[in-house]
DNA sequence: CGGACAAGCTGA
DNA sequence: CAGCTTGTCCGG
């Protein structure tokens, strides 16, 4: 039999015996207690049956601690680790309960909660539709349902999981805070449910609707009948560390060896999640319903040295606040990861590469003489302005400290700034009648009577491929916390508005349209052309032996140094990148720990 | 991870 | 050269 030891510095199996009065309570996943090098340290079962001969004699498996994953999260986990080039042991460690289990619990009795359909309130409008694409997606097998942020999400979760209440069906929420609703309305309408990690025994038992975050990719179910990811999109469900493995993809892979349904909803899939399921859409009508109203501030004819608030804004946050004197009015500026924007001096065009729509930057070339190109794939580019011929530029976008101050002075209300460092102080948002911060503040903010993104370019033009799809997924998360302030199902959402100097932007066309087609289509081919995701696969190798991982690649893939010492390996696809990275890694012995390999990389 | 052991640094 | 730190190796 052999153990994996749950130490972090430790990715390797080591062969144990097992005594006859344990043999019965261990299989693949069991975590046991073995003795290592004189100490005893926890570990998982990864394989049962008799170890090959060796050298050096067995000793004897300790204790059997509790139970752990079952055998097919464990082969879950193990693909995991290959596919994105990382160490087994995060990934069981995400599949292990939080405290031991030493028995489960029965299986839910079927037929519990069988008045679902009946309790299920009637939403005006989308009920029916929501039932018609839950029984396409459930027929595609692999589907991905494009549902606009403000469509009530439980009837599409209930008739996605409503069906069979035999077997288990997995529900993936982005974050826990959205586990504790979820679950709470999924009992309400009387199914039975297990909430991940917590109830991890009751998720293994089966036969129970678990809900949970990301770890949940590996909860242990029993025998599932459907997988589903809410907001599939969402960044949350990214682990951060090594490996950076994407819980969508997981639950997709496992589902295809379930051989179970698997939807992904969201309001605005990824290209690599459209191109691997099915999309399933609403009535133009609905989809339309489902967006908030959206104002277009288009800054590009202003002044540059104009102040970063339109004449609009002041009026706009007073009929706010009149309107819900309950709710404060957000306001959004990114200046994390902000790049360095350049306009036309003369005419205040933006300057942006001619090949791929990044923004230009200065660099200095080798003769230390300053140039303009392009900071994400390094073209060249003319001084001169293509709108008007004009030479100088002018930076913006700089110094926004005193947003606060500024907008306090502006409409004469009460600010308050929300940060992510204040967000990990434990309480309550400030109270003040106008929330400004970065986009933490859309995390934290329960509803808001108007959203206002005062510099969305910043989140337009960041150096990074996603960058698109990230701006409309805070666009998604803004409608969300409008939709919270309509007064019932069918009120009036309130609007958001957006400043910005690219008022023909697809993302910005997408939300005025309510349509996410827009951009992806948009977006699909210009990652051709640039042999970007979804086309290819990424990995960013970084650390001190980054370079030596590099060498070892040449020849089976694509590598190329990229900044601060990093390097960008590309490949066909993921699985070709997988195998690379793993020869590469095997190949090159021990340089495990001096390189990190993050694999589909968010910031490239 | 944490113990064992080797190699490098310091101070009397 | 003992005594300590730092680095590398390795575990059934």
């Amino acid at each position: 039999m052999r153990v994996l030891p749950d130490l972090s510095g430790i990715d390797r199996a080591f062969d144990y015996s097992v005594p006859e009065r344990l043999a019965r309570e261990i299989r693949v996943g069991t975590i046991v207690r073995v003795p290592l090098q004189g100490r005893r340290v926890r570990g998982w079962v990864v394989e049962t049956g008799a170890a090959a001969p060796s050298a050096v004699p067995l000793r004897d498996v300790a204790e059997v601690v509790s139970l752990g994953p079952e055998p097919g999260v464990v082969e879950l986990a193990r693909w995991g680790a290959w596919r994105y080039s990382g160490r087994l042991r995060p990934l069981l460690s995400a599949a292990s309960p939080p405290r031991t289990v030493h028995a489960l619990p029965p299986p839910c009795a079927p037929g519990a909660g069988a008045d679902a359909e009946a309790r299920q309130g009637p939403v005006r409008g989308w009920a029916p539709a929501l039932a018609a694409a839950a029984r396409q997606a459930l027929s595609a097998g692999r589907a991905v349902v494009r549902l606009p942020p403000l469509a009530p999400r439980l009837e599409l979760v209930l008739a996605l999981v409503g069906g069979d209440r035999r077997r288990s069906a997995l529900v993936l929420v982005p974050e826990r805070h959205d586990v504790e609703v979820l679950s709470g309305r999924l009992e309400r309408a009387g199914l039975p449910v297990a909430r991940y990690p917590e109830q991890w025994a009751e998720a293994a038992a089966g036969g129970r609707v678990v809900v949970g975050s990301r770890a949940a990719a590996l909860a242990s179910l029993g025998e599932a009948a459907v997988f589903v990811v809410l907001d599939a999109h969402d960044d949350a469900y990214v682990e951060t560390r090594v490996p950076t493995w994407s819980a969508p993809v997981l639950v997709a892979r496992r589902a295809a060896r379930a051989g179970a349904p698997c939807v992904l909803v969201s309001p605005c899939p990824t290209l690599e999640q459209l191109r691997w399921g099915r999309l399933v859409t609403l009535s133009r009508a609905l989809e339309r319903a489902g967006w908030p109203p959206v104002e277009v501030v288009d800054r590009s004819a202003e002044d540059p040295r104009a102040g970063r608030y339109s004449p609009r804004l002041a009026p706009a946050i007073a009929s706010a606040r009149a309107a819900r004197p309950d709710l404060p009015v957000v306001c959004v500026l990114n200046r994390t990861g902000r790049a360095r924007l350049l306009a036309c001096a003369a005419c205040g065009e933006l300057r942006r590469c001619e090949r791929c729509h990044a923004p230009l930057a200065e660099r200095e070339d080798e003769a230390g003489r300053v140039a303009l190109g392009c900071a994400r794939c390094g073209a060249g580019a003319e001084p001169t302005c293509p709108r008007c011929g004009g030479t100088r530029l002018r930076l913006l976008g700089l110094g926004v400290q005193r947003v606060g101050e500024e907008l306090a002075a502006l409409t004469g209300r009460s600010v308050a700034e929300v940060s992510g460092r204040a967000a990990r102080r434990a309480g309550d948002l400030p109270e003040a009648e106008v929330l400004v911060g970065t986009e933490a503040v859309l995390h934290r903010a329960r509803a808001a009577s108007l959203v206002v993104f005062l510099d969305i370019d910043a989140e337009l033009l960041a150096p990074r491929f996603r960058a698109a799809e990230q701006a409309l997924a805070l666009i998604v998360r803004a409608a969300r916390l409008l939709g919270r302030a309509r007064r019932g199902p069918g009120g009036p959402t309130p609007r958001l508005i957006v400043q910005t100097r690219l008022p023909g932007d697809e993302v910005l066309r997408s939300v005025e349209r309510a349509d996410p087609g827009i951009l992806a289509t948009a977006e699909l081919a210009r990652r051709e052309a640039l042999d970007l995701p979804p086309w290819r696969a990424l990995a960013a190798l970084s650390g001190a032996q980054a370079a030596e991982l590099a060498a070892a690649l040449e020849g089976s893939v694509e590598v190329a140094r990229a900044a601060g010492g990093r390097y960008l390996v590309r490949a066909p696809d993921p699985e070709a990148l997988a195998d690379a990275l793993a020869d590469a890694l095997g190949g090159a012995g021990k340089l495990g720990a001096k390189v990190r390999v993050e694999v589909d990389p968010r910031d490239a």
